[in-house]
DNA sequence: GGTTAGCACTCTCACCCGGCGAGTGCTAAT
DNA sequence: ATTAGCACTCGCCGGGTGAGAGTGCTAACC
């Protein structure tokens, strides 16, 4: 346990630290602070805390930057989340507001938001039911022996696919078979479906293998559909300057290696989570640190929201941001499908 | 005019630049390509290239790079475009034959393949119909006070809307309105729409007027429906080493900014045309070359294909696999479509 | 006239060196 | 426990230097 000056002090170098990208000396902090002591009995505390490992010296006669056990601490106990300002709540609002139509859209507006007002990576995940339901199915004549099937599952996910017909067909029979297969499947999931064991003949057998296949891929929470903003933002960021350390940041937000960034199983619900750090698995993330939550509890359609940012994030103003997107996105699909 | 033995010299000293990304030396000319004359000979032939802007020097006691003017040589009259190798022709067919039902993945798949062959960026834009046609709509009821509209354009453009009723409707109910309207505008574009004048009430209005909006949004050739591959490798060149350069280029080549980058209206049909470094009129892109065709002329649905890569780029290669992916794009849609 | 060997010249790059400034840790005094 | 004072360490920056690469020029040669 850290005494309350040691841990104001703590606190004091990550903000310092947060703000300049630049080790903390201790009369930086005297100077800034105002502090009623000198800059000796900083050093002393500071050769304290660094003992204690909450921060480190990048190199003798530098000042000091905080470890990633003090970072850990600082968003424990010490920092004082902030809730966003009262006119960017509204401008953001106001935003949702305009896009409250295009379903598809909110997780783009969540992650597009999330970057603008943070400079960070944001990665949301569109909104997904875990065990999808069809709510309807269409067949459209594209072509002499080409179909489009159209299918809509659970609340709002459209999804498509074109069919390769043996013989021509005209629009009314397409309608005719969309109307059976919806009678008898609208409102099921995959498993029901399965166990139903219906005989079909030719289309009708294809367009329910078609559609099976479309609600299996829809299945499993990943990355498909997830949104990332910000990256540009984000290497401007002083700790990415270099090439070197650019270019393996993007190898690792790449479609491929996402899962490995960020840990989408660690996200709870309502609650709002940050991995700094060396507390991430896979080295490569060694220099970043990710917050994130999840959304939609309360429907069938979940979702998360998630920030990657360099260990010198901001995390009052990240961590409440995520938060309050986070709520957004709830009151959204509460609304339209609550 | 060159005469045939300054073409050659030019030709080894693109090849070899494009190769090496360093200064081409006239001993390295002679050593390489085996050439019956001493490096002084050579020093005297690049000396006469440079005076004529063919090739410029770095700085003293450098060897020479292509100037961009070398380069349009190049590509006017010296390189042989190489097709793509049987095999690799042949991987290719394969993945597209793989998805070939996908069709709204098609212009994906030819990004991620050609940013895969070439390591350049690459923009593909989706087949687009300059005067979209409604061919199905339909009404899927979500929520008490929530409908869904799917839209069917041209071919198989699926577009969505969320609409607010103000009463609860049966699907049975939804799916009348959605016959009627289908009966009178299935297959019509959006100006025939207008001009048909019928009244409306309530949802109909409604339905027919975010229908027309979400038409006319797809109207103009843009790139809200893009793909971009291959940032990540494009920035692995040389070129592009320096934190800077790179966040130049991903400024440029993010959404806002693309149509600046890639010039769509100057894509020429069946043809491929290559703008190099200066040839860009925007000043972020002297560095840079874009190859670019336009394929679907045949079907009434159009899209471009681009490669975006320093001007040190392997134009054989680039102009070929542009070429070769646009054809492929061209038999599809009339497979499918024509 | 075209070609070539030889050579002086230029320019970059990598390296080393030394001074400067920042910031610390330690000691001794308060 | 705090603090003034001071020696010490280390990164950074500028200049200087030597090696290497590659050229342009000149004069000789076929």
């Amino acid at each position: 346990m850290l005494t309350k000056r040691r841990e104001q002090l703590l606190r004091f170098i990550v903000d310092e630290y947060v703000r300049s990208a630049q080790p903390v000396a201790s009369s930086a902090v005297v100077r800034r602070y105002g502090l009623p002591v000198s800059s000796a009995t900083i050093r002393n505390e500071m050769a304290r805390l660094e003992e204690d490992g909450y921060i480190v010296q990048p190199h003798t006669s530098a000042g000091r930057i905080p470890s990633d056990r003090g970072y850990r601490y600082y968003v424990e106990a010490l920092m004082r989340p902030q809730e966003p300002p009262v006119a960017v709540q509204q401008t953001i609002r106001h935003q949702f507001h305009q896009a409250a139509g295009e379903t598809a859209e909110w997780a783009h507006l969540a992650a597009a938001v999330l970057a603008a007002r943070l400079s960070y990576v944001s990665v949301v995940t569109a909104p997904h039911a875990a065990r999808p339901r069809l709510r309807r199915l269409q067949l459209v004549s594209v072509h002499d022996f080409v179909a489009l099937l159209v299918l809509v599952l659970n609340e709002t996910l459209v999804l498509q696919h074109t069919l390769t017909l043996d013989r021509q067909l005209s629009q009314d029979e397409l309608n005719e078979v969309a109307a059976r297969l919806n009678s008898l499947y609208a409102g099921r999931t995959v498993d029901e479906i399965r166990t139903m064991q219906i005989e079909h003949l030719s289309l009708e057998a294809q367009t329910v293998h078609a559609a099976l296949d479309l609600m299996e891929s829809e299945g499993a929470e990943s990355f498909g559909e997830a949104y990332l903003e910000g990256l540009r933002e984000m290497l401007r960021e002083p700790e990415f300057a270099q090439g070197e350390r650019m270019l393996t940041l993007m190898e690792l937000l790449g479609r491929p290696n996402l899962a490995k960034a960020i840990p989408l199983a660690r996200a709870g619900h309502q609650e709002v989570i940050a991995i700094i750090g060396s507390e991430h698995p896979d080295d490569a993330m060694q220099q970043c640190s990710v917050v994130i939550s999840r959304y939609g509890g309360s429907s069938s359609l979940r979702g998360t929201i998630s920030v990657v940012g360099p260990t010198r994030m901001h995390y009052p103003k990240a961590v409440s941001m995520v938060r309050y997107i986070s709520g957004i996105m709830e009151e959204l699909l509460d609304a339209y499908f609550g």
